[in-house]
DNA sequence: TTCGATTAAATTGCTTACGATTTAAAATAA
DNA sequence: TTATTTTAAATCGTAAGCAATTTAATCGAA
């Protein structure tokens, strides 16, 4: 009965083990494509937003990749010192920063588009199908939509 | 033509970006259960391993979690600090460090057994059946498999 | 045996992450 | 209007991660 639960303990069988490992061996992979922007991953993601979205506030940028201030503040102030975007507080809210990009930060974009096919290229192996990926994908989306509500839900418990 | 690459750029369909994020909403969840030992995930991980295996080498914890010594060495030092484990140099080859388990790092264990079933609970949800779940690690653990071949794959090409 | 390659950890430097707190502005209530 | 609350960023401290390098021990070929 307990050993039962002890078992449990076990590396191999746990879906949050293969989450952190899968995060960090994908981010890998886009290593040696963001060498050559000179940009981490992160980085690429906030870039992914400003090049969809031209303009945003700090906490709408963090809205959409689930992070706040504390982790994008000084990573935006990395970008604005790179000369890739601009950090400008906002006139009618003086609380909001909006960031936008400069020339430079939209020019990466054309130089950033011929990754999502080298990533998807990774991958796809004999061992996972492409339909099996579309399935894994839509759970996947599903599975952060409920955790993220979980977490979000007890953070707002607690005030 | 050129235009439908671009969307590919967009952040909504990316399955890195799920990985990611899914990855630290998973962790948030151990939040609170992990802060009653006064242990972070990571940290977890490593005893999760020493819990099974009693004993071993801080390459063999590496490959086990996919981590090297340059993230393991400052995790260990810590836990060892808080006493929870031993780090001994091996006496038959001098390059190799051996961890164990101190008794209090046994202790541990039976205060983890529940982490397991409540952090199970947290994924399961209306939107998201257990079978569809067990797809779901099947094909992750695939998933995992193949970044990290293509990761070392391309590791060692470089030497 | 000896010297060059390999291996295991550790170290260095930098960038995330994130809990907790702080600061300042805006919204709301009194 | 004034006081209180809420909100948005920023700040602080700590712990991962990881590329690149270093240190020291072992292996292996000449």
């Amino acid at each position: 009965m307990e050993e039962n639960r002890l078992k449990d303990l076990y590396l191999d069988r746990q879906i949050c083990f293969l989450l952190y490992a899968a995060s960090r061996q994908a981010t890998k992979v886009y290593g040696p494509l963001l060498k050559e922007l000179d940009i981490t991953y992160p980085q690429y993601l906030v870039l992914l937003v400003l090049w969809e979205h031209k303009e945003m506030k700090v906490s709408e940028i963090g809205n959409l990749l689930m992070l706040e201030s504390n982790t994008l503040t000084p990573l935006l102030k990395r970008l604005e010192q790179r000369g890739f975007v601009f950090r400008l507080r906002s006139n009618t809210d003086e609380r909001c920063v909006t960031i936008s990009l400069t020339e430079n930060g939209e020019k990466l974009k054309s130089k950033a588009c011929t990754i999502p096919g080298k990533i998807a290229d990774a991958f796809v192996d004999d061992s996972v199908s492409i339909p099996e990926l579309q399935t894994f994908q839509k759970t996947l989306a599903k599975v952060v939509k409920v955790l993220h509500e979980k977490n979000t839900m007890l953070a707002d418990s607690e005030l």
